[in-house]
DNA sequence: ATGATATTCAACCATATGGTTGACGTTTCC
DNA sequence: GGAAACGTCAACCATATGGTTGAATATCAT
């Protein structure tokens, strides 16, 4: 598990990449569509696809010639559930934590 | 900004940056503290240490000979909210993350 | 069949990262 | 003053990262 924060952290700490996934968010993209507004060449952005991909924060899937690039924004509940703890935790009080997340909850 | 979400996220890849800030939940430590756990020379310890102050996820204030870490939770605010961009956040799974924590504090 | 399109692969380069060791400057204590 | 504790610095090493280019592989269109 703090392997797979060590890769989804470390792929969220490209410009780039987070600049793709922030794409993504408006919807499904081929490669080469995603590779046009940057100024670097489409292979460097295969990489970067391919590095989002093995962290698990998009997914891809090869329709004929094409391949597609989805969004899976489930991969960063776990990073982003790491984070919140820092956040709200004045110290290692997981009852306080408790009682802020039932209070959050009801809010919703 | 996205520049201090580079430094952030890239500081957070790392797991023993990231038992170093589970450590600093609990208190204030001083560098050579801090170190003890690991199986790593305190200098490699003191860079992480510089690592994570340069990107504001600590402070380090010198007392004397000893040099006191402080965890700078606000620091992951920014990083917290470009996540929340994403959206679709479930809800925070709260055994979880205590199980992620006790897991990450074992590792050291 | 030919040619264009979509994507990756392979080799290469420069720089960054994470670690080591040993020497060094400070501060504290006896 | 001298020794021990705290921490960093400098040089070094191995590997990872982010980029390039050119060739290769599939697929589609004519």
């Amino acid at each position: 598990m703090t392997q797979h924060l060590d890769t989804v952290f470390a792929a969220l700490s490209d410009p780039t990449r987070r600049a793709i996934l922030a794409m993504l968010l408006e919807d499904d993209m081929a490669v080469t569509d995603v590779a046009e507004p940057f100024a670097m060449s489409l292979a460097a952005i295969s990489k970067h696809l391919t590095l989002l991909a093995e962290a698990g924060l998009i997914s891809q899937e090869k329709r004929g010639r094409v391949k597609w690039c989805k969004l899976e924004p489930d991969a960063l509940r776990e990073a982003s559930v790491w984070m919140q703890g820092f956040g709200q935790m004045e110290a290692l009080d997981l009852d306080g934590f408790e009682r802020f997340l039932a209070a959050e909850l009801r809010e919703v």
